[in-house]
DNA sequence: TATTGTTATACTCTATAACTATA
DNA sequence: TATAGTTATAGAGTATAACAATA
């Protein structure tokens, strides 16, 4: 390797963390912005983001999924419950678990919630649909998942 | 377009918006734990990173580029200088303006930090040089931010 | 009067530890 | 005893409003 090369690359990783810094900034923005709409906190429409309509979640999976302490989870769950959104179910065969499914308003919500992450947090409608094809492959490459 | 290649569409902004979100946890999990290393708080961090060592930035300025409260920053810088890495200097020309400067430690601080940035916290270890021109053409893109 | 930065204060989000109810 | 979830509490980070110094 050249040493115009080096510097060259150099600045590329620059630039790429300046514009993931950027890119962070600007979703949280936005996203604290749309999910206003609908009344939620931040941490409430991560919650409903995460929650499956087809799948029952223990309180405990909930809090691995939003990588929090399961006490920060009765609050955000309080709030979602209070808004008619999901309910606690205690689980039949262990009491001691409550599983939290999505109402029928819940899950409308959530629609709305991700129509908006696309449209307005998301920066995908800046690009067209083979970039973001693109996007997607460098991202589950770098973050390391198979799409 | 035909209905498959909408379904297709829809699915790849729903796999963008996900590694959006897992790529924001994982930066963030990964900053926290480099800048322990620093004994920076993360606004610490975000401060510095944003400080240029050749111009010293009003407080005012540096508020807007964290896009926070100046109230905010007063305590932020307060720990940067109770570290020795940033000084006070009231303005010449206005002394209502405290301009920030970076000093020698500051400097090399915020060197360090870059490099655990590049190397720990933002996924750039897993792309090629040529997959970072493209992410980064691609964010640029995205953002809105001409390279 | 207007502006820069600071202080006093309150609010949100989060974790830790102690508690309860089940197992 | 061990585990799921809750409650009480404390800490970090932030903004709003009132203030002092300077313009």
């Amino acid at each position: 390797m050249t040493a115009a090369e080096g510097t060259a690359d150099h600045d590329v990783d620059r630039q790429v963390v300046d514009l993931l810094f950027a890119l962070i900034g600007t979703m949280r923005r936005h996203f604290v912005a749309s999910i206003a709409e609908l009344g939620l906190t931040p941490p409430q429409a991560h919650a409903l983001r995460r929650l499956d309509s087809t799948r029952a979640l223990p309180m405990r999976e909930l809090a691995a999924d939003l990588m929090c302490d399961p006490s920060t989870v009765t609050g955000i769950v309080d709030g979602l419950e209070e808004r008619g959104l999901v309910e606690r179910r205690p689980a039949l065969d262990d009491r001691r678990i409550k599983a939290i499914i999505v109402t029928e308003s819940g899950i409308a919500a959530r629609e709305r919630l991700h129509e908006l992450i696309v449209t307005k947090v998301s920066p995908l409608s800046g690009l067209t649909a083979d970039e973001r094809v693109i996007l997607r492959d460098l991202l589950a490459k770098a973050v390391g998942q198979p799409v």
